[in-house]
DNA sequence: GATGGGTCCTCACGCCGCGTGAGGTGCAAG
DNA sequence: CTTGCACCTCACGCGGCGTGAGGACCCATC
């Protein structure tokens, strides 16, 4: 049976502190001279010796760095006299799911920016730098309007100026609008967005963003049919190669998926 | 018919791409000092005119600044001959990729911090900083056992140093004793982790999570449920209230959140 | 035509979060 | 006894801007 002796002392000295925390020693020294975290004793030497306390609140700190905080925010959140270590684990959970959340946002900009390039659709301004979700969108939108407004007719004339690209841009545009022609052709035959022959040209739509572009893995096309027809260009962009075109792909995609990962 | 006009000449002010890009004219005017986004233009009265281009790059320029590059390295990568947009895009989505896994991987680490301290198990301090995987991780595990090994009996010996925490910690301890007991006897009846009753229980086992740490998911119920049979002290935990109980928990966890999210 | 408000300009200094030496100490091994 | 290593304390510098100070321009209003 062991003896229950209290607390056991382990201590550990800078540079060990700094290799657990991936941090350089300079670090732990400005930590301790800002007073973020000081090593709770020193050795006989005037060594610094940190408990284990001390990497737990280390751990911490450079947590909330890393999510971007300041110092002093940092110190204020440890120090908060509420300092249940719950309360921290949560936090940290919520913050990092917030973050993973708005990472998620910007990748499916960058995919709709994406698209808009393989379109030939010119963004707005105001739509390029809508991969930061950090506007204010009321206050925004309204200044976007009123103080330089006209983005409409500017949106208007940037639409031709796409084709800025070389030579094989030629050769890719003959790939889609030989596509469009079959694809327009099947659903005026009337064939089902969940037929075979639909599902192989949605297969073949992704194949062409693939090679031509970027790589597009089925649960990525998927959520590209869902901006056919939730964007309005985009959905202008197919259905002028045929009616309901856009409707009928974004099915056809979302059922050649389904075949694919079952 | 429309004339083919050309280039329709727009420009904004700093003001203005400030406003689009949600940053200050000063980080603006610095941006053109130290040459990394000049506008293409200058007013009569020597005013900044940032022209569409412009505003491409300063989109650019903030996506990887938010991603952590120095401007420099930005520098470098927008000046990279080989400045296909194409590549620009796809790098960016890999880049928000990767940091969307490295956070889920420190969600988790935090779910098994929050475990940990659930079940009253201390971490070791290379645990402790397992959340940033920013470790090589085999020179990392070298040093820590070369030197400053030894990290098996202080894993043992803080073992015990776990219920530093108040009164109604005791209350909480009774609630799990209570619920081994009841899970236990509930096995050693030969119930399957699949039946109601198990299902019950692990409910139960959620509720209990949710009221007494954090909110705790379906989703991430069974994440948990995942760490109790591959985190050997967790098993050890469960397994500790009656012979091959962990793995029937999670089996039960499992069942239980899919018959609570079908 | 004078006055004011708004946006723009160019210095230039300061802050934060450390990096990077310079120069000195304590201790264990060769 | 010296060599080496990890530690110590200044102290300067750098990146990425924030924050004025002081002035120019433009348009509207009195």
């Amino acid at each position: 049976m062991r003896t229950e002796k209290g607390a056991d002392e382990v201590s550990y000295s800078v540079g060990q502190v700094a290799g657990f925390g991936g941090v350089t020693v300079r670090t732990l020294h400005h930590y301790d001279a800002i007073g973020l975290l000081a090593p709770s004793e020193r050795s006989h030497a005037g060594h610094r010796r940190y408990s284990d306390a001390d990497l737990d609140r280390l751990q911490r700190i450079l947590f909330y760095r890393e999510l971007g905080f300041p110092l002093d925010e940092v110190a204020a959140l440890l120090d908060d006299p509420d300092a249940d270590p719950r309360a921290h684990l949560r936090r940290q959970h919520e913050l990092l799911t917030a973050r993973i959340e708005k990472l998620q946002k910007m990748a499916e900009a960058v995919e709709h920016a994406m698209e808009a390039r393989r379109m030939g659709i010119n963004l707005t301004p105001e739509e390029r730098f809508e991969v930061f979700g950090d506007k204010d969108p009321d206050q925004y939108a309204e200044e976007a309007e009123a103080r330089w407004g006209g983005t409409e007719a500017y949106a208007e004339s940037q639409r031709r100026a796409a084709r800025y690209t070389k030579d094989d841009w030629k050769r890719m545009q003959a790939e889609v609008d030989a596509w469009g022609e079959r694809y327009a052709a099947l659903v005026t035959a009337g064939e089902p967005a969940t037929g075979e022959a639909a599902m192989d040209l949605a297969e073949e739509h992704r194949r062409h963003i693939t090679t031509w572009f970027y790589d597009c893995p089925y649960e990525m096309h998927v959520s590209l049919a869902g901006m056919y027809v939730s964007d309005e260009r985009f959905k202008a962009f197919y259905d002028s190669m045929g009616p309901g075109l856009a409707e009928h792909l974004r099915d056809a995609i979302t059922a050649n998926a389904a075949r694919h990962t079952s």
